[in-house]
RNA sequence: GCCCGAGUGGCGGAAUUGGUAGACGCAACGGACUUAAAAUCCGUUGAGGUUUUUCCUCGUGCCAGUUCGAUUCUGGCCUCGGGCACCA
């Protein structure tokens, strides 16, 4: 025999070795067949090449290792390709305290992350990886900028944003936490500058609407969060004249609520609107500069809470109601944003809690127009937000609210001054930055000709190695002169570039696509193979990506789709968001120093102790603590199945190619060899189905215990070879996905040629699985008072007979008078007795 | 405040269509093997009661409801987690 020295415990570090080698030299992880074969795309969310992977990686990675491992086998053209997102902060940050380039460190991180997955066994095919940070990649990511460019989509303009003072960059609202830096979670400050956008509220309904198309796929939860975030409200704009004014001066406002538009007994500009200035009458001006200069000082967070107390004051100017004609005072308060709306409101005290809270510390008037039942009360003592009947309004009085809505805003539109209208908390998505390791912006500036984008022939705009990066507020590429002096494109006059580099959610907006035909040189991707690949069937990765990753990636989508670039209007058919792992209910982080690595484990339990705990700890969705037994449980499992297959090794060696009759076992046999078939049906519907790894394992460990049974039963010399050498031959199959090395050293000792990873998947056998007996519950009053072993498919009347004779069902029935009696095939019978 | 989830033994969790609650694993305990230990193998393990290889009662966050029957469906509440939040 070939293997002599056949390992009697299952030492996995040796094994994993030889096969990482092995595997990478035939090249086994290409598991695209032909496209005669349906396809399937399998994507995780690629990885920021951070140096060694985390446990939230490991769960990601094998999680869709197992799955497209499964689907390849059962005769799926498989796509399941891996990259990484190899721009942004943290490879600049490092590159500023250690002097190591940010390139240097990025691609000695990918090689650590590379080899790393590799050592996990994830079926990936390296030769098709993409790099974002690389030439050949950000150049297309430029190019796409250039097409939002022209589709109008890409603009430049003065607004407030949000800036990190540690970053040293303008951050997007999506990566603003709770008022803090989403990276580095220090605290972000408003500063008005010139910035690029991109306009994804063009696309807000869009990104509403067509989420009809992947409900199906994709939790509602995460749905939920991208509703909330898109924050659709609808109601009326509703234009009201600054009064006593020589020249025309209107105001516009948004409100949800055009049927209280007689309540208005004031109104509310943003401090930073840019009339204040205008209409402050002289008597107020240092009142309200004062006011102004207090609610500046409030953070964000301070002002957007909604303890904080309301304050303001009042500017001397008025507008008029366009409805009644009643003049009211303008004031500023702190609680409205010039963010959102128009940065105006109407303010109706009797109607809306911050109005209500305003109007009665500085003794505005509070008007009911709105009333639950009709009636009118003296005084109200508190806001009434709800929907009522319409009050004080005169031609509107008595109209239900809901429909006085509707009839206002008409009325409005009929004289010209409001319309219906739709608003949005979605913002549009500032994507420049003032840091050096991102892809530089395709644009140039000429005194001339003005903003002149880079040709297509000219792209990439190559990144330059030699740069000071050290952050200084400016993008670090400004001071590099060699970049930022050029040539305009259309004049060829003397131009500067522009300097800042792109959000890195850019890159990573578009890579599904590139992953489709990765060595493409001509364009971003091949259509062909595109319309072939996309959308992507299942993506897997983490769900704090809601509001920013999947949002870019399904409005990049929608853009392209507008140009006439692809064929498909969603990404991503399914998104499966994995769970976090918890060490002792605390996040695990470097900083807490509460970690357990990757490789921690596999250096000491091996790869597929590691895949197995993983899968096995809970269901792949749900937070999950940490467990050092778990891992050696896990590990225990393995040891048992390498014990109980050695053992048999020479056994099914001889037996190989006997064949047995399924329909001559009897007992035990027969038992163990249905539990095989009732597992193939289990495995492969808990990880293609239901992503269940955890009972997919637990059906595996149910059959490896019966097996063992069979063992202690039978003993050496009685045993079924050609039985065991099915079982154990499908077992290891069932069990490869999850545990790629141990199966396959396992499968090679009983002198299979090729790869278990390419045998194809078992097939069920339903009359195999079938079962012969079921245990029948007796009930009385829906209560179980007996259980017995009976044929499959009794007939009711039967069933009902055997649960009669029952000793203990006839002593909870004696006495009293069946009324009903319900049997349920093959579960039970239960007697309604009085 | 609004919108989503979740709550089951000592622990992680299972129960897929309303039909045996607690699969599988961890931990614990008992036994076998061993000079001994580790490893391994075999058992026991929701709580309480009991006539202790028997059977009974209770039990899936709490309170109701629907049903012959509810972890599962409905209503209300509590707790925890997540998202949004002076959003007009």
């Amino acid at each position: 025999m070939e293997k002599s020295n056949q390992q009697k415990t299952y030492d996995a570090t040796a094994i994993e070795k030889k096969w990482i080698e092995r595997w990478n030299r035939e090249g086994i992880y290409n598991l695209k067949s032909n496209k005669k074969d349906p396809k399937y795309y399998m994507l995780e969310m690629f990885p920021y090449p951070s140096g060694e992977p985390h446990m939230g990686h490991a769960r990601n990675y094998v999680i869709g290792d197992v799955a497209a491992r499964v689907l390849a086998r059962r005769g799926h053209n498989m796509l399941h390709p891996i990259g990484f997102d190899a721009f942004g902060l943290p490879a600049e940050n490092a590159a500023i305290k250690s002097g190591i380039h940010p390139r240097e460190s990025t691609l000695a991180n990918i090689e650590k992350m590379r080899a790393a997955l590799k050592r996990m066994g994830i079926a990936y095919d390296f030769s098709d990886e993409i790099i974002t940070s690389e030439p050949d990649y950000y150049r297309w990511t430029q190019w796409l900028f250039l097409l939002f460019y022209r589709m109008g989509l890409a603009e430049k303009k003065e607004a407030p944003v949000n800036w990190c003072n540690s970053c040293q960059t303008v951050l997007a609202n999506e990566q603003v936490i709770g008022g803090k830096c989403e990276r580095c979670d220090s605290m972000v400050i408003k500063k008005v500058l010139s910035q690029w956008f991109f306009k994804i509220t063009k696309y807000a309904q869009r990104l509403l609407d067509d989420m009809e198309l992947i409900q199906e796929g994709w939790p509602e939860k995460v749905l939920a969060i991208q509703r909330n975030w898109i924050g659709r409200s609808e109601g009326a704009c509703v234009h009201f004249k600054v009064a006593d004014r020589s020249k025309d001066l209107d105001i516009a406002v948004f409100t949800t609520r055009p049927d209280t538009l007689y309540g208005v007994t004031f109104f509310i500009l943003a401090p930073e609107h840019e009339l204040v200035e205008e209409i402050t009458k002289p008597a107020y001006r240092q009142n309200v500069e004062q006011v102004k200069k207090i609610i500046s000082q409030q953070s964000d967070v301070e002002r957007g809470a909604a303890e904080t107390e309301k304050i303001g004051c009042f500017t001397g100017s008025y507008v008029v109601n366009p409805l009644n004609g009643e003049k009211v005072p303008i004031w500023i308060a702190n609680y409205v944003l010039l963010e959102y709306g128009t940065g105006a409101i109407m303010a109706v005290p009797a109607h809306d809690e911050r109005d209500f809270a305003f109007a009665s510390k500085y003794d505005i008037p509070i008007r009911q127009v709105i009333s639950p039942d009709g009636k009118v009360e003296d005084k109200l003592k508190a806001a009434y937000c709800q929907e009522g009947i319409m009050v004080n309004s005169d031609p509107f009085t008595g109209t239900p609210s809901t429909e006085g809505k509707k009839k206002v805003t008409e009325h409005l539109q009929e004289k010209g001054i409001g319309a219906f209208e739709v608003n949005f908390k979605l913002k549009d998505w500032l994507i420049s930055r003032q840091r050096y390791w991102g892809a530089p912006i395709p644009i140039i500036y000429c005194q001339k000709c003005g903003t002149v984008p880079v040709p297509d022939s000219a792209l990439p705009v190559k990144l330059p190695y030699d740069v000071d990066f050290r952050p200084t507020g400016l993008s670090p590429l400004a001071y590099c002169d060699q970049f930022v002096h050029t040539t305009c494109p259309a004049c060829g006059g003397k131009a500067k570039r522009e300097t800042d580099t792109m959000d890195t959610f850019l890159c990573s907006s578009w890579y599904f696509l590139r992953y489709c035909s990765p060595h493409e040189k001509e364009q971003a991707f091949a259509p062909k193979e595109a319309d072939y690949w996309m959308p992507v069937d299942q993506y897997i990765g983490g769900i704090e990506h809601a509001t920013m990753h999947l949002i870019y990636a399904r409005f990049f989508t929608k853009v392209l789709y507008d140009a006439g670039l692809v064929k498909f209007r969603e990404p991503f058919t399914k998104y499966f968001p994995h769970g976090v792992v918890n060490l002792g209910g605390k996040r695990m982080s470097k900083s807490r120093g509460n970690l357990v690595s990757p490789s921690e484990i596999y250096n000491r339990y091996g790869s597929d102790t590691l895949r197995l705990y993983i899968l096995f700890m809970g269901p792949a969705d749900s937070a999950v603590d940490w467990s050092d037994s778990g891992v050696e449980g896990a590990n225990r499992f393995l040891a048992r199945v390498w014990r109980l297959v050695v053992g048999n090794i020479g056994l099914i060696a001889e037996s190989r190619k006997g064949q047995f009759d399924q329909t001559e076992l009897e007992g035990l046999e027969k038992e163990v060899y249905k539990k095989l078939h009732q597992t193939i049906k289990k495995v492969t519907e808990d990880i293609l189905e239901r992503f269940n790894f955890n009972t997919a394992i637990s059906a595996l460990m149910e059959l490896v215990n019966l097996m063992y049974k069979y063992e202690e039963q039978a003993g050496q010399g009685e045993k079924n070879k050609a039985l065991v050498a099915e079982l154990t031959q499908k077992l290891l199959v069932l069990l490869s996905p999850m545990a790629p090395f141990m199966t396959e050293e396992l499968w090679h000792m009983m002198d299979h040629g090729q790869s278990i990873h390419q045998i194809p998947w078992p097939v069920f056998d339903q009359n195999a699985a079938r079962e012969e007996t079921v245990t029948m519950v007796f009930q009385v009053n829906g209560k179980v008072r007996d259980k017995a072993e009976l044929t499959a498919g009794l007939s009711r009347q039967e069933a009902e007979k055997t649960a009669l004779a029952s000793e203990n069902v006839k002593k909870f029935i004696e006495g009293k008078k069946i009324v009903k009696t319900i049997v349920v095939p093959n579960k039970l019978v239960n007697f309604v007795a009085r």
